[in-house]
RNA sequence: GGCGACGUCGCCAAGUGGCAAGGCAGAGGCCUGCAAAGCCUUUAUCCCCGGUUCGAAUCCGGGCGUCGCCUCCA
């Protein structure tokens, strides 16, 4: 079975097939660190980290390479703005950046090259594109022409003639052409500078993206990716400056993400409607905020909301639930004998993991259709529910090899779209408070948490069995306030941290 | 004004020519002392109008609506 993957250069899906066979050279845009990211940056990231996960379950060795810019007007605005040098700010914003993408469970590129280090390289491709006529210099500025290559446009579906029409004013009277772009552009005073055979200066912001891919992964390379609002002109721009330099088709494949909007708007830091990562992951896990970005396809728009995450926060659980539960069980002998499985109860079983797995990469197959691959995975995870619902994991534990397989395959289908199944037992993190709601329920007099833990869960069952119901839910209304749930199971009851209320 | 997406159950969302996935919420039932979790059952003539086809949510044409890009943006 092939990959098939939506290339925004041919507008279609196509089979996806690298230049060298196993091995898979991928380019992402990275962001300007002048603030922190905001959720719609992170979905685009979080997109190319599922892209690149799936690649890499499939057999390819990706080389994943996201660039930093960390030279830019912002960058600048914001050092004036706080009276900082740039270079300071970039450094703070680049480590906010690479913390925020580990707490999201990002993985980090195999290189991430920065702007600032790859100069020499970005005064070379710019010299080159002097020397073949694409660029030309006004005042210690370097512009690209984009008439000397005819094919632009050719990604955004546009021509030049109809960008201007519509064009807002651009009145740069020293530029040949209002689309022409800067490849370098002259410094003004305290800005950061180097030097180059045009004066002081700094590289435009199209430019490091075509230098810094070809030079951590040659041309032709197989995957091109960001956001869609980098279509035009940035990407465009790119391609201009890579083929009219070199000669050489620039990238096979761009794959580009949807918008992540806030009611029915696009977020983004200049409107002003931009909710932070890092604020984000203080409120709702890392797994939860990955499931209600996969639950959409990557290409789509997607609309952002408190509620949604709430609603992923259930979602999650549920997938969740099987595991959680199979590994209780395993852990805690059942006192209730179930009934035995059918025959043809355990096939269904035995049969679920491999089905699960097959429509799991049927979908992500598809041009990476993460919202049909959790429905698999959601498939699989009712079956567990209902064999483990009626059967448990069986006398003599006689079930637990399938239901391992089953639950394995759970945690590793989650574990490519990066989604961790995280532990929710509660084991040793109780707050101090659970020690005087055993006092009080319990008669405990010792200060450690577990044990009052223990002693609140014995009480209750004494209290249930001798009927005395407001004791028993006195516990349970107890621990409910500090967050946590008693389940009671077959095996006992069993103490749970949800974070929600 | 130019270019491009999209419109599928109360909400979110797959499906792009052959019986309409999945999640959340709701209803009924089972389980429970009551819960929680779970299980079972249940909720869609796919924006409108034409056309192509044996057959259309899916293709084509025309409406209406929403969004994006055309300026920095993930």
């Amino acid at each position: 079975m092939a990959i098939r993957v939506y290339n925004t250069l041919t507008r279609c899906k196509q089979e996806f097939v690298p230049r060298e066979p196993g091995v898979v050279a991928m380019y992402v845009c990275g962001p300007t660190v002048y603030n922190h990211i905001h959720i719609g940056n992170a979905r685009t990231f979080l997109t190319f980290d599922v892209i690149r996960r799936y690649l890499t379950f499939r057999g390819f060795d990706v080389r994943f390479v996201q660039n930093i810019t960390d030279v830019d007007d912002k960058i600048i605005a914001r050092a004036n703005e706080e009276g900082r040098q740039p270079a300071e700010v970039a450094a703070e914003y680049t480590l906010a950046f690479q913390s925020a993408m580990d707490a999201l469970g990002v993985l980090r590129p195999t290189v991430q090259p920065k702007a600032t280090e790859t100069i020499d390289d970005m005064i070379e491709m710019t010299g080159r594109l002097i020397e073949r006529g694409h660029a030309y210099v006004v005042d210690g500025d370097v512009y690209f022409s984009v008439r000397s290559f005819p094919e632009y446009g050719k990604l955004s579906g546009r021509n030049i003639d109809d960008l201007e029409s519509g064009a807002r004013v651009d009145v740069d009277e020293r530029k040949r052409d209002p689309l022409d772009f800067a490849l370098w552009k002259s410094a003004k005073p305290g800005e950061p500078h180097w030097t180059s055979p045009w004066g002081e200066g700094r590289p435009g912001w199209h430019l490091e993206c075509s230098v810094m891919s070809e030079r951590e992964l040659g041309l032709t390379f197989d995957i091109h990716g960001g956001a869609s609002d980098l279509i035009f002109p940035h990407h465009e721009n790119e391609i201009a400056q890579s083929e009219a330099a070199t000669g050489e088709p620039f990238v096979r494949y761009w794959l580009h993400g949807g918008l992540l909007q806030v009611n029915q708007e696009k977020m983004s830091k200049s409107l002003g409607n931009f909710l932070l990562l890092r604020d984000v992951l203080e409120r709702y896990s890392a797994p939860v905020v990955r499931l209600l970005m996969l639950q959409t396809h990557y290409r789509s728009p997607l609309d952002f909301s408190t509620e949604r995450l709430d609603e992923a926060v259930r979602a999650y659980e549920r997938l969740v639930t099987p595991v959680r539960n199979f590994n209780w069980a395993k852990r805690n002998r059942a006192v209730v004998e179930l009934p035995e499985a059918t025959a043809s109860v355990i096939e269904a079983l035995e049969a679920a993991p491999a089905a699960a797995r097959e429509a799991f990469v049927e979908a992500m197959d598809d041009d990476f259709n993460t919202a049909g691959a959790l429905a698999a995975i959601f498939d699989l995870v009712r079956v567990v529910n209902g064999f483990l619902e009626s059967h448990g994991i069986g006398g003599n534990a006689r079930y637990a090899a399938r239901l391992e397989v089953a639950s394995d395959t759970i945690a590793e289908l989650l574990g490519v779209l990066g989604v961790a199944v995280l532990s929710q037992e509660s084991d040793s993190q109780y707050p101090s408070e659970v020690l005087g709601l055993a006092r009080d329920f319990a008669g405990y007099e010792g200060s450690d948490a577990n044990a009052a833990v223990d002693a609140l869960l014995a009480a209750r069952a004494v209290a249930r069995s001798e009927r005395n119901w407001a004791a028993a839910d006195g516990v349970r209304d107890g621990l409910a306030a500090l967050g946590f749930v008693i389940e009671d199971t077959p095996s006992g009851a069993r103490v749970s941290y949800r974070d929600r209320g």
